[in-house]
DNA sequence: ACCTGTCAAGTCTGG
DNA sequence: CCAGACTTGACAGGT
């Protein structure tokens, strides 16, 4: 399958959650349990934190109208959108109604625009847990962060990506209680979720063989196999990690978009875990010439400390190179 | 205006 | 068994 260019790949660029080219548009306010506290008429307490939801939700549609100037197709969601929304105190508040309005105008922007869109929970959602509690708050928070995609009106193309998790000192019987755990939550969780590889505990290699077993895309993140590599190459996991996209095998039925893959560099020799300013090229262009072959399209998401900056400063790189046609400010084939 | 400490979360290590 | 480190953006309080 070829572009219209002649090169063989197209991809589309996105980062996360804020920018640094749109001021004050922080989509992640927040209120500390302790300042909540301290607020005597809990219903006030409360309707302050709707208020900060509402800001939040008020950015985030700032953002996607920057990425819609800016050629910005791929985008992710902070998962802080709605503050203390996971807190143990807080379990008899239902804001998702007060927001509805707001979620339904993110959601009509993102399809009027053709965006992809996702999220993140962080590492604290963890279904390898042995424990009961955790497990329990974990499909909480990936029930909510279904919930707000549902509110939004998105198919199944939108996502919620995690990690494996923690491996408690046996790396098989965590895998297996992932597993278990992962199967016994329910189908509308299940069809938006992606597995992204661990810069700590589970590989690539290992994340694409339960990603199989599941029947759930794989998201690739580069930087993390670089610091936590599998046995198996690269180029031999590829196409199986690609494969985990194709609508036949994947357990959301009639879902079609491009593998997604995550690229960031070390921020140093010293720390190489941390995420650099921006994005070196020669960790992203050599890996995207050689998917080239037999891959019609990628999605990359930068997760840069520069954000948005980091996105174009790779532009401009990529208008330097011989083997790549600039398609908008955010997509180029490549060849 | 700046600096330091705290907060959310769960895992993991050191003692 | 318990305290602290880890991570990240943002808030709170002090200077």
């Amino acid at each position: 399958m070829q572009g219209r260019g002649g090169y063989p790949l197209k991809v589309r660029l996105g980062y996360v959650a804020m920018s640094v080219h749109v001021q004050n548009a922080s989509p992640s306010k927040t209120m500390t349990y302790a300042q909540f506290s301290k607020i005597s008429d809990r219903e006030a307490a409360l309707r302050k934190l709707e208020q900060i939801a509402s800001e939040n939700l008020h950015n985030t549609l700032r953002l996607l109208k920057h990425n819609r100037y800016s050629g910005i197709q791929l985008y992710r969601f902070s998962s802080r959108l709605i503050p203390l929304h996971t807190h143990e105190a807080l379990k008899d508040w239902e804001p998702m109604k007060a927001l509805l309005p707001q979620f339904k105008e993110i959601g009509d922007f993102v399809k009027k625009h053709q965006m992809r869109v996702s999220f993140h929970p962080d590492h604290y959602t963890v279904l390898s847990t042995p424990r009961k509690d955790v497990l329990q708050k974990s499909i909480q928070d990936l029930q909510r962060h279904a919930d707000m995609l549902d509110a939004m009106g998105l198919g199944l193309e939108a996502t919620c990506n995690i990690h494996v998790g923690g491996m408690y000192g046996d790396r098989e019987k965590a895998m297996a209680r992932f597993i278990e755990q992962f199967e016994a939550m329910d189908e509308r969780i299940k069809q938006r979720m992606t597995l992204e590889n661990d810069d700590k505990t589970f590989t690539a290699s290992e994340t694409l063989t339960a990603c199989e077993q599941l029947a759930v895309p794989m998201v690739l993140d580069l930087h993390h196999h670089r610091v936590n590599p599998s046995d198996e190459d690269l180029a031999e996991l590829w196409p199986r990690i690609r494969d985990t996209w194709n609508p036949n095998q994947r357990l959301a039925g009639n879902v079609n978009v491009p593998p997604k893959i995550h690229i960031s560099s070390p921020k140093s020799a010293k720390d190489p875990r941390s995420h650099a300013d921006y994005v070196d090229p020669e960790d992203l262009f050599p890996f995207l010439a050689a998917a080239a072959d037999g891959t019609p399209a990628i999605d990359v998401m930068i997760e840069a400390k520069k954000k948005d900056d980091a996105l174009f400063r790779l532009m401009e790189h990529a208008k330097t190179m011989s083997n790549v046609r600039v398609l908008t400010q955010a997509s180029f084939e490549i060849g």
